[in-house]
DNA sequence: CTGTTAGCGCTTTCAT
DNA sequence: ATGAAAGCGCTAACAG
């Protein structure tokens, strides 16, 4: 019991001595709690999970991954909590061993897929009875306990859009990945929206990119152009796909953007990469994940979520591509 | 106890009648088995630490890192282990609540900074008593229970300082970050022993470029060209960098590979979007992390590492830039 | 085939 | 100021 309280800093408890007597047998002994002595007692496991929802290996690959996740973990460890990191495929969410047993407090969802398969796997990690954070989406069907955090991806693909049709774009091409993410949705409906607001005769069409890597989406937009010609602008889902596509105009001998526009999304290190720059729009991703923890320890000492939902604004940076 | 046998899967000792009234019991109540019970009880804990020891909050930035941690998660999760995720200051590791409470099997450490305060850092994680997967390192004083698993730098910077003395540059430049990595030590090692096997009178310096992100690398650069003007080449410690310098050149008029000839490192999926190419060298930082779990996974079954060292071969992959 | 007992390490409560 | 008891959920060992 001393020995608990000790670990516990309980110091009005003991002697001065018996104190030292018990800190130089755990430094001697190089004594550590276990854990889950701990948790079974107390019932809390200070530990939450992110789950990335995503039958690609290299899941992290995207920096909007990366910096959700980076703001996530400095968050949760700075106030004593660890943050266990999972991939999974939609349909394989119970093999992974903190599923299939209860190990931690709480859930952080980055999901992908068709929306309905998206709205189930949600449902059933609701089921699991942890409080659940998810990014990018929007439920339709609210569950309780769940707070959603996003950037507005309707508003900046609104701008871009409205930007493009500004400089007299008519015929407009969007760039997607070959799976579905809620985040590459609401871009669209962005763009649909400056489509819809702009009145007159501009069109636009979806061009699926596979992997979104940059061999397949040049072919996608190779074999794109090859049968529907140049468009007037291109409005790619994320940097990477744009930055193929400005490499695979110019490899064309295509002048941007005086023959065709483009527009990039997220606007990350690498986007400095590219020349010409990409106009893009820069993705709050760390102050995503910094925000989700701190929704998270917020709804773990005090039992709410501060709020249902939280919206990140998203501004445009400037390039030279539109 | 049956119903600790059927979670189990051990079918055999009961009836196919109990059987089926646990499992609609199981799924009627969402019973989810508690992970610190059955840790508890079994003295494993099914959890693998990887920490990286990096003051940045985005240390998460750098691809290597990324798919290191991809293929680790991966890997891990498919054999029913989860992997906690930290980033520490080197002096704050005893802070992440898995470090002062027993929390899992294993440790795996990507440490940056001097030399001797790494050494330093992986004694005290060693003495933590977990078996220790350490990144990049080369341990001097090899602690028990210790696998390291490292990229061949050395040998392929040497291979890209070769190819730009054979193009007949003399005055070489090294960019570096101003932070210490073992890589990037090790890199300038490659590069040292490649000036020394081609004796000549061709010269080595080295800059420190901050953050290493591109306005720092540029600024850095900049400031170096003014004082001592235009090198033979430039050799970046890894692509960012290199990219940086390229654009800085570009910026000034300066032909590449014409007049300054320029080297990358690792060649990840954002190497493709700078034109011209860097010449450069492929990690396989996604096979790395994937054999750590193996590493670790056998360890935690069979009692001991199947080696201590694992050196995965870095490849040149060609560029226009040298 | 089913159920009981005991103990893993921890902390809350209560006795000394 | 110190420590003894009890119980969190789990499973190995054993009894019925």
């Amino acid at each position: 019991m001393t020995v608990s309280n000790v670990v516990n800093r309980r110091f009005h408890l003991m002697s001065d001595a018996t104190r030292a007597r018990v800190e130089d047998a755990i430094a001697s002994l190089g004594y550590r709690r276990r854990a889950d002595g701990l948790s079974l007692r107390g019932s809390q496991r200070y530990a939450v999970a992110m789950v990335v929802v995503d039958p690609t290996p290299a899941f992290l690959a995207d920096p909007f991954t990366t910096y959700l996740v980076a703001g996530l973990t400095n968050t949760l460890t700075a106030r004593g909590y660890s943050l266990v990191l999972a991939r999974t495929d939609l349909d394989r969410l119970g093999d992974a061993h903190f599923v299939r047993n209860r190990a931690t407090d709480a859930i952080c969802l980055m999901l992908s897929g068709p929306r309905a398969a998206r709205a189930r796997c949600l449902a059933r990690v609701k089921d699991l009875g942890e409080p659940v954070v998810v990014f990018q989406e929007r439920p339709s069907r609210w569950p309780e306990d769940v707070c959603a955090i996003r950037q507005d991806d309707r508003g900046a693909a609104r701008a871009l859009a409205k930007h493009v049709l500004g400089r007299g774009a008519q015929r407009l091409l969007v760039l997607v990945p070959g799976r579905a993410w809620p985040a590459i949705e609401a871009r669209l409906r962005g763009f649909r929206d400056a489509l819809r607001e702009h009145g007159g005769r501009a069109t636009l069409e979806t061009l699926a990119c596979g992997d979104e890597h940059y061999p397949e989406t040049q072919a996608a937009l190779d074999a794109w152009l090859r049968t529907h010609g140049l468009p007037d602008a291109i409005l790619a889902g994320n940097d990477q796909m744009g930055i193929a596509a400005l490499r695979e105009l110019e490899a064309r001998g295509v002048r941007v953007p005086g023959d065709v526009l483009i527009t990039g999304f997220n606007a990350f290190e690498f986007w400095r990469y590219s020349m010409p720059r990409l106009l893009s729009a820069r993705s709050p991703a760390y102050e995503m994940g910094a925000a989700a923890g701190e929704a998270l320890l917020a709804r773990l000492s005090e039992g709410a979520f501060p709020a249902r939902e939280r919206v990140f604004p998203v501004d445009l940076v400037p390039g030279d591509t539109a």
